[in-house]
DNA sequence: GCGACAG
DNA sequence: ATCTTGTCGC
């Protein structure tokens, strides 16, 4: 199947893939973890990937490559604009990970393929979603304390969960990307963030790659 | 028809 | 995503 190059392609690839989709557990907890992020300047782009050890969340490796946009941004399609790239990087890794924390949805989508559902069918390897924002769906209050969590619904189906990281802060938006369930998504998250909002594999990712954009 | 809309 | 200062709170 050859890369999209307009909407209809691209959704077209949504609606192939989709089906490609493992909604079972890998069971097996992964021990290298894996940060996905891109960073912008216009056409040029730079995407980091950077593998913390999932019991101490130290940086055990990490490939940054910049590059230029292939695909503009187009809510829906969001994945287009930064796989290739991302793709190019875990590449450059001399490590292998066991997980995948991505920057946006997995199965919070409106054709229920997010950026994590795509990573991780293109790849194999188990991945997650995990947005600052929702994208699809809604869900009811939740407690103030961090490890609340609450079910976000969209078509009458759950598909992730609100996550509260810590007390007081905005909550997280955690789907199912490939190979993992939403209560494993939801745990991976919270382990990844024992200090701050986001997972420890996003911030690191989001450094990498604005970094990897200015001395560049 | 009018907004909303991952990053 | 990115443009952008100070400011409220722990």
């Amino acid at each position: 199947m050859e890369w999209p190059t307009t909407a209809v392609e691209a959704i077209a690839v949504q609606e192939e893939l989709r089906g490609h989709v493992d909604l079972t557990d890998v069971g097996k907890t992964p021990r290298y973890v894996a940060g996905l992020d891109v960073a912008y300047d216009g056409d040029r782009l730079a995407a980091a990937v950077v593998v913390l050890d999932r019991d101490t969340l130290a940086e055990v490796d990490r490939a940054v490559v910049r590059g230029e946009t292939t695909f503009p941004y187009v809510p829906g399609l969001f994945a287009f604009r930064e796989v290739p790239a991302l793709l190019a990087a875990l590449e450059q890794l001399g490590t292998t990970p066991e997980l995948l924390v991505c920057d946006g949805q997995g199965l919070a989508h409106p054709r229920r393929f997010g950026l994590a559902c795509h990573l991780g069918v293109l790849t194999g390897i188990p991945a997650i979603g995990a947005a600052k924002t929702t994208f699809v769906g809604s869900h009811g209050e939740l407690a103030r304390e961090g490890g609340a969590t609450a079910e976000l619904v969209d078509g009458g189906e759950v598909v992730g969960a609100a996550v509260r990281t810590q007390d007081g802060v905005k909550p997280v938006y955690v789907s199912v990307g490939h190979r993992v369930s939403l209560r494993t998504a939801i745990d991976h998250v919270l382990r990844l963030a024992p200090r701050y909002r986001l997972p420890e594999t996003t911030r690191l990712a989001d450094r990498a790659c604005r970094e990897g954009l200015s001395d560049g």
